[in-house]
DNA sequence: GCCTCGTTCAAACGTTCGTTTTAATTTTAG
DNA sequence: CTAAAATTAAAACGAACGTTTGAACGAGGC
């Protein structure tokens, strides 16, 4: 029967070696004999350690998730218990949702950004058996930040913030899945680009670049001005009382 | 006469069923047997007219980005032309880069939003084959549209706009793949949000609400303040730091 | 010693994969 | 009309897939 006791080394060797590698060729492109040849381990290994294929994969997911999901929490407990009622500022409320996610690709024992790229390539993933168990493993965490942007911009319509919610995860996401998918698309290294130092081979710096470019970004959308819908139904409001509506970058 | 089943009929009803079963099914989840049982063809038909599997995806794309692209270089020509010489406002270069996709959404015989969807997700599949598939596919355009945001916005560093247009290709992307993202994560349709009119089965609907949300969002993050680099040795603020890190509780 | 039990191992299971083959059929052209 | 070419049909190919089997291994308690 398959049930685990020991701490071996043969099932954490497995589960490093399945994240990185469904990392770098997806779930289905990547098979059992690819995962325990890598790991150095017999190939009946995962189904005796894991149960099957899939359950391996959402082992491997929540051995991170919990961690992650867990801090994201407590960061907004924190937030929230010093601001004693009031509501956050959004900026905190990013900080503490992707900041919390962006520290882990700064540390290896955390996954470090193999577990990023994995993370943001797999949102995609359209397996019935991935969606739902994303879906449990987030329900809780996204439930209390959802409600936290709602009391942060309580004069932008509700669908509009889970709209925005939905932008943000979209960019993070593909701002970690890697440099590759940009290089497909603009055919440069990022890192090569206008004079910026040469990255050198190391997560910590990477996921902290990373942040820093994104997290503006993020804010920038989350408080642009409204769309202005053209249905014959009324007209919005502006921007929720924020400032720096019109602020350009630069100067 | 015989009936009008030509040739072309069986190759196009292939390239459309295709286009659905890998939106919906990832392009390693769907088999050959799936695709040419639901055409309603023969297995062999597929290598006949397309080689391979490969290159059935490959064709599934061209059919639908030579348009995409040609229309989005029209769109920058025209703009350029009418602004004669001087720089684009940076809403004109999003507007024709994404509105021309997200007028895709709306026209069936564009592929509508199935097209849009199995865009979005075949973004971030990992296959060396599909990465420089769409690296050629997409050089000119992305340079020429690089060009013009540099030129819109020439206070910013380079190497940011690259960022950034990554970022806003990433929250585009996620947007398109579908509601399914969205509701993993959230748990929620989003229509259902906020008393917001049911949305009826429409793509035309569809795509333009979503075109009408991302676009104000895009830009905003477009024209975010920049970043402040925290250069010498990690003197940034202290945020929440790494603590609790194998932490587990309850949930 | 022997027995137990969690683990590892080599081998094989049945299924499905993408592709190819061979023959039949339809379309095209002189 | 006839022959060649183009297209479809049915069956089979070898390879790879996830999974299962049953025996062997190795440490710990009696």
């Amino acid at each position: 029967m398959p049930e685990q006791k020991t701490n071996s080394d043969t099932r954490d060797r497995i589960l490093d070696v399945a994240e990185r590698l469904f990392m770098e060729n997806g779930y289905e492109a990547t098979s059992m004999r690819m995962i325990t040849g890598a790991a150095e381990v017999n190939l009946a290994a995962v189904n005796y350690h894991f149960g099957c294929k899939e359950a391996l994969l959402r082992e491997v997911f929540r051995r991170r998730l919990g961690w992650l999901n867990d801090n994201r929490l407590q960061a907004l407990d924190r937030l929230e218990a010093q601001a004693g009622g009031g509501a956050l500022k959004p900026s905190q409320i990013l900080e503490a949702f992707f900041g919390t996610l962006l520290r882990m690709g700064e540390d290896k024992t955390l996954g470090g950004m193999t577990f990023l790229r994995l993370l943001g390539r797999t949102l995609t993933e359209p397996a019935e058996f991935i969606r739902t168990f994303f879906a449990s493993e987030y329900a809780e965490v996204i439930d209390r930040y959802k409600q936290a942007l709602y009391r942060a911009l309580p004069d932008v319509p509700q669908a509009e913030i889970v709209w925005r919610l939905h932008f943000m995860l979209g960019a993070m996401s593909y701002a970690i899945a890697g440099t590759d998918v940009l290089r497909v698309v603009t055919g440069v290294e990022v890192d090569d680009l206008a004079g910026e130092r040469p990255v050198q081979d190391d997560d910590t710096i990477r996921a902290r670049r990373l942040a820093q470019r994104l997290m503006p970004f993020l804010l920038g959308g989350l408080r642009a001005p409204l769309p202005q819908f053209d249905e014959p139904a009324g007209t919005q409001q502006e921007l929720p009382s924020k400032a720096a509506k019109e602020s350009r970058p630069g100067t």
